[in-house]
DNA sequence: ACGCAGACCTGTACGC
DNA sequence: TGCGTACAGGTCTGCG
């Protein structure tokens, strides 16, 4: 489910509601999370949330020195929640962080998220170039595509180069970029790779500002719902007008993913 | 290097 | 009501 701007909502608000809590215990519900060994976490301090790519850190402090970063990606539906009373049970409960006060949730429907624990910082996500970062310039944005003949939607989904967007924004930026999703991505002039730079931070921006898109799973660390569906030009629209201009909205299969266009506006 | 299929899981929507 | 199919925000592996 999540991209880039629902991790940041997500990381946010446990940054807001966690950072000084101790972790009491640790129980592991689905063996599914347990593909990495968890170290001991009693007494450990949450002393920062943050989020690194689609990922949400913790970082967890024994005597106010970092010892471990818990690296965890919600995939499609994962979702970390707060609770007051510990003992809540929910549907596709799957982890549970007893802490001081209150009880941190992990809740995933389809069981694809995992948790990874790290030992270095370095070692959260190497060689990812953030895309709201001020190292991402025309020209690194560029160098990164290097002489890649993907299709530019294809591309942009990519973790290894840029970190953090996913199916939604790809085809949102495209569109804000003018930019068809079919094109080569070594073909791209220099001015829409300057088009597609600015579009990438300012789509990416104006959903972080509205904590994100609401459909059926993603819910914040509060329950409470993001706003961005309500400013989609061209994802799940297919058939619908253009919000640009007088073109349909046509949904197009790429790499076994839906791929959403205007084939009037986007060149 | 690339594209493609299938896998990992569970749930929902829809057609018959 | 029930059954089959398609699809879902992500990513990995294996094959050609």
């Amino acid at each position: 489910m999540p991209e880039l701007p629902e991790v940041e909502t997500v990381a946010r608000q446990l940054s807001a509601r966690v950072e000084g809590r101790v972790i009491r215990r640790l129980t592991i519900l689905d063996d599914l999370l347990r593909r990495e060994t968890p170290p001991p976490l009693a007494g450990a301090v949450i002393s920062s949330v943050f989020r690194a790519g689609k990922q949400v850190i913790f970082e967890l402090t024994h005597d106010r020195r970092p010892q471990w970063w818990l690296a965890v990606h919600l995939r499609m539906t994962g979702r970390l929640l707060v609770h007051e009373n510990p003992r809540v049970s929910i549907p596709h409960l799957r982890a549970r962080f007893r802490l001081d006060q209150g009880s941190l949730l992990f809740v995933d429907t389809r069981r694809f998220g995992t948790f990874g624990w790290r030992e270095r910082h370095e070692d959260i996500l190497p060689n990812a170039v953030e895309p709201l970062s001020r190292r991402l310039t025309p020209r690194r944005f560029r160098q990164l595509i290097g002489n890649s003949r993907s299709p530019i939607k294809t591309w942009l989904l990519r973790q290894d180069r840029l970190v953090g967007l996913g199916n939604i924004y790809a085809s949102e930026i495209l569109h804000e970029a003018h930019i068809a999703p079919q094109r080569h991505a070594c073909d791209l002039d220099d001015e829409e790779i300057a088009n597609l730079t600015r579009a990438t931070k300012k789509i990416l921006r104006r959903a972080i500002r509205n904590c994100g898109t609401t459909f059926s799973d993603f819910q914040d660390a509060d329950g409470v719902e993001g706003s961005y569906q309500n400013y989609l030009f061209v994802y799940g629209r297919d058939g619908e007008g253009c919000r640009r201009c007088d073109g349909t909205i046509e949904r197009e299969v790429q790499q076994q993913r839906s791929t959403f266009y205007c084939r009037r506006c986007q060149h």
